[in-house]
DNA sequence: TTGCATATCTATGTATACAATCGTATGCAG
DNA sequence: CTGCATACGATTGTATACATAGATATGCAA
């Protein structure tokens, strides 16, 4: 029931146009898309319910999280990053396996500084890794969490050192996919998504205001 | 944001007051609430996006679950009720312990036939632990995946024997809290979840109407 | 000048009119 | 009788008018 002007809003969000304390007024978006109170009332409302967007008082404003919001996001998505893992090693198709796998040389030969790119296709692998688990439920989980704290694109994957790290984890990872090992799949799963929280945790003690 | 009429409509889809062919139309809901299509319309997508009603094709009708479905839902709870467990036995305070040793020496006294009280006291019991763990994500992801299969009523808690033992496993849960042993609540925590799935199954499997 | 009361203005909440669409019934042809 | 085309009806999608409340500015009095 996604609204084009629901995706259109979305994506805005996602992309930091707005400032966080910038009020979303109706009025505003109306003349931004173009449509008028009705759509754009229901297109908030589902920000709202997917944590994007607050009202605060009346307004709706973009939601920001505290450093603490964000960490506790991060701990819950690397308890279902690693059910996920799990899951996937028992459930994953040859299709699922082999798409992983193009995906990880397609990362191998991504440009290292170029972290945009870096970002978007981690997140299509991530993705992918949690479509191979065939949980609809998990899938949800995951899309949810992480569409939260999307906008803090500060990604350790461009942290020196990090993403060597990353590609070997991701074929550490598909490797025990592949070989159906629930428990080493999740172990790694585990052990790569509290290092980037690690990282991160790192990131904001040397300059608290880059989220 | 919840309006009453929100309310009033997730209530009565939760006490399966319409029947899941039962088309929701704007006009029936307008006047059994006697308020405009706006605010049901934002009613009935709120409700969707909770994945309690859904869209088939133009109408909006209650949201049945495959068992497939069910059981998916269910193991993703396994694991956050495992988290939420060990994250409890890490940042319970002195309140919330107390809370849930008075609320399990309530569930000792109750009517071990009074399956609604049961239900409802147990649920109470899980939402308590829930917030033991302080963590908002977690809340959040559990209360949603609890929501969605509310319905399917056939609880396990009045399967033969079953009583007693979910009296046992949450003191030994409880206890595990108490002397701040995360790695040992999750496991009670998991034991006791995966018990109750197996209970369901076999339930299922003896009667597959009565889900 | 400060404090409060009040008026006004702006944005949202609600109701309803209008438009578009989907499903269905109906009629006709083969 | 079956199949398809068409027209109609019901329901949702969209726009807008109206109601309401919250914030802010204003003016008066102390």
């Amino acid at each position: 029931m996604t609204t084009p002007i629901h995706q259109q809003l979305r994506d805005d969000v996602l992309a930091s146009v707005f400032a966080p304390d910038e009020p979303l007024t109706e009025a505003k978006l109306t003349a931004r898309y173009g449509a008028s109170r009705t759509p754009v009332r229901e297109a908030l409302q589902r920000l709202e319910q997917d944590g994007l967007v607050e009202r605060r008082g009346k307004a709706v404003v973009i939601r920001t999280h505290s450093a603490e919001e964000i960490i506790d996001i991060y701990e819950s998505r690397i308890i279902l990053e690693q059910a996920a893992a799990s899951k996937a090693a028992l459930k994953a198709t040859a299709l699922d396996k082999s798409s992983l796998d193009a995906l990880l040389l397609k990362m191998r030969g991504l440009d290292i500084n170029d972290g945009p790119t870096l970002a978007a296709t981690n997140r299509a692998f991530h993705t992918q890794l949690w479509h191979a688990t065939h949980s609809p439920s998990l899938i949800s989980l995951l899309e949810r969490l992480d569409q939260q704290v999307r906008r803090y694109t500060l990604t350790t994957l461009t942290y020196p050192g990090r993403w060597p790290v990353v590609l070997a984890d991701y074929a550490e990872l598909l490797a025990a996919i592949g070989e159906n090992n629930p428990e080493l799949a999740g172990q790694v799963a585990a052990r790569h998504m509290s290092e980037a929280l690690a990282i991160r945790l790192k990131m904001y003690a040397a300059d608290p205001t880059t989220l």
